[in-house]
DNA sequence: TGCAGTGATGACCACACAGTCATAATACAA
DNA sequence: TTGTATTATGACTGTGTGGTCATCACTGCA
């Protein structure tokens, strides 16, 4: 059972990184203000440093949680789906979706990439992973013929580079589009480049 | 004529735009500091003043310059090509070879993309006018029947999106293969998204 | 009611860095 | 050579902000 302690700590450490989510997707990691992230979670500036080390740590914090989370997720949508069609749109609807439901966390990622040096190293895993899986799906249909011939893994980065830009413009807002008709376009397209084809 | 000020005057701008644009390559905006910049420029930090107004500024001078050199040399080179294969080959083309010829700006512009407000109005000009030129071609193209139907502004931006992909990969070093290997991954995957196909 | 003990507070400190300016060096003209 | 104008310099200042710490408020127990 939870203690009195560990349930209020647990409650200020989430308040405090969801306040930081926030104020990082607005932002920015450099021009994000302590004082306001404390502001936001409403409690004192003091009282943040009781939870967390530095500014650096709550940031890591809030995308180690986020990155984990759409990391697991995405996989799980890949290994769930039989075919490789179905992998790659299990693949492109898990990241749209996320990036709908958590578009803080997607808004720091697009904005600060690299950012902070952590970023670097820890950054490609969340993505790296669920395209290497998807690099499998295609190797494999690409042995068994269902697919044309492609460097596999090539293949799964483009997808994925696709995916991302998608979702970047619709971030923005450039493009406001039901979510359903950009996947269905990513999707044709997609298989369009894949699937065993008789030239005309 | 060029007055013997000019010249000089000249010079200073160029020295303290080239090394600016190396330290904001490496450092990003907020940790690149004009200290660094002038020494890089062997000039004192107060020089830099008297050709600049703010770090700012000198930002903007780099990313305007470099900017507009990428554009007008992409859109160039796909209005030369006649037809849309080509100019599909030569949009990427001249992204990829630009981003090996100009690293450190293209650096800056993968990794601060949302950084700056600045950059969040005139960012989107240099890739969006050669991305819809490449629409208007590939509008054309769908309507004489030459490529299958497809949406052609979603179409150019996903190339848009797996060029930037595959560029990004190679400044991090994750692919070192030779250009040419990429851009014809690139434009073979492209081409068999579009092409008429007989399926199977 | 008084007394630990725990967690919260925000004034305060230290520091990094953009931008300034009095002074120095240099160029050029008479 | 002297005088004036132009450009360069770097010590200095002001500000914004991450992080600290003495003090306070609250809780629960005796």
């Amino acid at each position: 059972m939870k203690t009195k302690q560990k349930v209020v700590s647990e409650f200020r450490r989430t308040a405090i990184i969801d306040a930081a989510r926030s104020v990082f997707a607005r932002k920015g990691f450099t021009r994000s203000i302590i004082d306001e992230i404390a502001q936001e979670a409403e409690i004192a500036k003091g009282t943040v440093y009781l939870y967390f080390r530095s500014k650096k740590e709550i940031y890591r914090a809030v995308l180690d949680q986020d990155m984990e989370f759409v990391k697991k997720s995405t996989l799980e949508r890949i290994d769930a789906a039989e075919n490789l069609k179905d992998k790659i749109q299990a693949f492109a609807l898990a990241r749209l979706e996320n990036a709908e439901t958590r578009k803080e966390f997607f808004r720091i990622m697009d904005t600060e990439s690299g950012a902070l040096s952590y970023t670097r190293s820890q950054y490609r895993d969340w993505l790296r992973e669920p395209v290497l899986r998807l690099a499998w799906a295609i190797e494999d249909a690409s042995k068994r013929g269902e697919i044309c011939c492609v460097s596999s893994e090539k293949a799964a980065w483009v997808i994925a580079d696709m995916t991302k830009g998608t979702i970047q413009r619709r971030l923005i807002g450039q493009n406001n589009a039901p979510l359903s008709e950009d996947s269905e376009f990513l999707l044709s397209f997609i298989w369009a480049a894949l699937a065993i084809p008789l030239r005309t």
